[in-house]
DNA sequence: TATATCGTATTTATAATACAAATACGATAT
DNA sequence: ATATCGTATTTGTATTATAAATACGATATA
């Protein structure tokens, strides 16, 4: 286990949370009492409780007397909860899930560049520059490219200075992995896609909003158009 | 209490989190022990540990041994979380808070409407026409204004048959609900709003997704622009 | 047969108690 | 001034017992 360290409590949530997101129990149907989860994890009722009442925060599970525990309809997950979006990564997502981040993805960051060039502040700013120093310096083989990468679509949502901008960094990083996956890059990033990034920088800088909703925006396009190809490919 | 009968834990959870989001407890404060907390309501520790696992597992809270429990920055808050947004209304948010909404709100809703032309089945369009005629009855006086718009932006996201910003139905809904708190409107919706929402309609139907962009970018581009004026007037 | 009422077994909800484990903090030694 | 150590505090885990809710089948009724 990742953190074998952590608590029993814990470590049940990272287990059963897996399991579902894996599709292991269907929806409404059969899932462990509390008396069959602790036996078969051999730990105290207490301690599943706990680990039963945290998924029932994070919408996965409801618990009833007499009725047991059922996995909730996708509808009722916090699907932007940190935790169920790691599992959603290892549950292996497919083409039709990655379109679905890049979706959203298209709709939040061009508006985050926009909110970062009117808002950033220095420090925004310099956190910015680092990731892209990162990017130039991974294209020299000297870090690594993606990291690189999804840091600086991350220090981008944080520079736009709303709350909820800044929360959707974890979903933003999970998009960039799975595309990640599929589009197979183990080389570094190539000389346009850095200067891409750098562009959406310089706008930010020179608080030229539009102008850094414009070039985010046309990145997010191909970045789709690319998704839809790959889609279109494998109906054959 | 709304629902006096729910069970300890979740009345616990709620008076909690209601005070957090309030602001009653400052982040890496104090907060009380799980002792204080047993004693302070009357229930078990086994209830209370409950409750705080579940907050804990929203991000709220985090309590490790001798140090208690503490209220973590909101950074680690799972600001989407239905319960969340909910306790940020019962809070009475300011206009600042109302502008970081609208602003996700631009982000969202023309992109959301532009899936919907492209994704939308015959039910979804249903539900979308059922929230039009009731904004047209309420128009008229038959029903409530505020209650049919909401549904008519929520089934929109729905339409949209992507999950994540199916998701966002719970935002979208708390949004519309400030703005609506701000704008103090006890009238019922006007015949350019009716429209607006009739164009928006019309464009998912036709299939014309740009269209759906267009117009409802520009309606959410004109409610920031009021939210601006209000904060600009306030600022005198 | 269809419907309503009721009893009961099952499962979660709550409480109380005991002890283990982690660790912040102050005391002590170097 | 720094390092080490002991200890008190708080959460973590287990166990046991009982209460409350309720799905489901049994029974009664029309």
């Amino acid at each position: 286990m990742q953190q074998p360290h952590r608590n029993l409590t814990q470590q049940l949530v990272q287990e059963l949370g897996k399991s579902i997101l894996q599709g292991k129990y269907s929806v409404g149907g059969s899932f462990p009492s509390e008396a069959e989860l602790s036996a078969e994890f051999d730990i105290s009722r207490t301690a599943t409780r706990e680990a039963v009442k945290m998924l029932t925060a994070k919408g996965l599970i409801s618990s009833r007397p007499r009725k047991g525990i059922t996995v909730l309809d996708i509808k009722q997950w916090n699907l932007f909860d940190a935790d169920i979006l790691q599992w959603i990564l290892l549950g292996k997502p497919d083409l039709y899930m990655l379109r679905h981040f890049q979706q959203l993805r298209l709709a939040i960051e061009p508006e985050a560049a926009f909110l970062a060039a009117e808002h950033a502040n220095s420090d925004d700013i310099i956190l910015i520059e680092n990731a892209l120093k990162r990017m130039r310096q991974a294209h020299q083989g000297y870090d690594d490219t993606h990291e690189a990468d999804i840091d600086f679509h991350k220090s981008v949502l944080v520079a736009s200075n709303n709350p909820f901008f800044i929360q959707l960094t974890h979903f933003i990083e999970i998009a960039l992995k799975i595309n990640i996956r599929f589009t197979q890059r183990s080389r570094a990033v190539t000389e346009d896609e850095y200067q891409t990034h750098a562009d959406i920088l310089n706008h930010i800088k020179n608080k030229n909003a539009q102008a850094a909703f414009d070039c985010a925006m046309k990145t997010q396009k191909e970045t789709i158009r690319l998704i839809n190809e790959k889609i279109a490919q494998i109906k054959d």
